[in-house]
DNA sequence: GTCTATACGGTGATAGAC
DNA sequence: GTCTATCACCGTATAGAC
């Protein structure tokens, strides 16, 4: 039993998530992805059956790039808080960096269709409950602070690391004036900024 | 001349606002706003020559709500600094309390297509140029701190506010468990936590 | 101004040859 | 596996009666 994908299917899975993570379920088109996997829209349901099939592949794949990581960092009993807080900004940014459009894009569809979201915890096979239970055993109870503390503290985090990818296309032409370069030098720098403003509302 | 809108008009509005709002330009269908104003297809056309115009119409709105209050109140030189980021988060809080699904739906249309950003700053007559003098010449004078320094605290500003509204369905599913309320109480409680958040990040 | 009916171009999906 | 041709439907937009 080889599991391995072949070339095509591979092809196209390359290029339906440069088309959906872009334009969305909506906006996508089968024809477009066939263009842009240089094959013809028959050969797209020959792999995958339908147009949301192929989309669940992706938006799936997409969500699995953050969820684990974060839990495993955060839910990590052996590091200390101060270094786990630090790892989590640095492996996010970079994960970020890495794809740059995919919260935007996770973020659009959830908004569109957020009974996806029970979907996809349900056949992934993952637990929210450890989401509370990280915040609740382990970052409260480490840190000394209430529950809800816990939880605003986790938002904190996450809001200042993601929001400025989430709002680049704004960010890029209100601040710095269509910039890329200064858009990337301000990225570089959030890590830092973002350490400084948590560590301050974490050791007082 | 009277200026003032036919009822009809408004409704169409309305049922335009709600439709594209939740579904995106992509999403939305003519049939479901005409269904939602209580008209028919052939109404729409006749008042809004296209979808697209009464897309715009829409978009060009929900900006209308956030940037020109945004700007009157970080560029006023008449309030001292601390009050106004103070005025600010309050101010922001509000509107997008009152409007919880603009901010998503702002985001998920500008990276869609970025281009229609330039086309509404030009056809509104704003100045993108006021954004970097408020950051250049009043906040980053009135704190001492660099330029940079002024942008990040802007976007730390804003990313503390919006992100919870935006990422709400996935927060509150793995944070609250689809419990509103409790989503709710949390989004009470941030006008303080970001208060104090931005206070200590200022006053060192 | 408002309606019904319809034109017309896409769009997802399938049939069938190779 | 991959292609061309085609179908059935849907969505925007318009024509024309009232």
């Amino acid at each position: 039993m080889t599991n391995s994908k072949s070339d095509t299917e591979k092809v196209i899975l390359e290029a339906a998530r440069k088309v959906f993570i872009r334009k969305g379920l909506d906006g996508a088109r089968m024809q477009e992805i066939a263009d842009e996997a240089g094959i013809n829209k028959a050969l797209l349901h020959y792999y995958f059956r339908s147009k949301e099939k192929l989309f669940k592949m992706v938006f799936r794949e997409a969500m699995g790039k953050f969820f684990p990581s974060m839990l495993m960092i955060l839910g990590s009993q052996d590091i200390a808080i101060e270094k786990k807080v630090e790892v989590f900004i640095e492996h996010y940014i970079r994960i970020i960096q890495e794809n740059p459009f995919i919260p935007s894009f996770i973020i659009g569809e959830l908004n569109k269709n957020p009974g996806q979201l029970t979907e996809f915890f349900v056949e992934s096979g993952m637990d929210t409950s450890r989401v509370s239970f990280i915040i609740e055993e382990v970052l409260a109870k480490e840190l000394k602070i209430s529950t809800q503390q816990a939880r605003h503290l986790v938002v904190n985090i996450i809001a200042l690391s993601v929001f400025p990818f989430v709002s680049r296309p704004l960010l890029e032409k209100i601040i710095f004036h269509s910039n890329k370069d200064e858009f990337d030098q301000f990225v570089s720098e959030r890590k830092s900024v973002i350490m400084n403003l948590i560590g301050t509302s974490i050791y007082r």
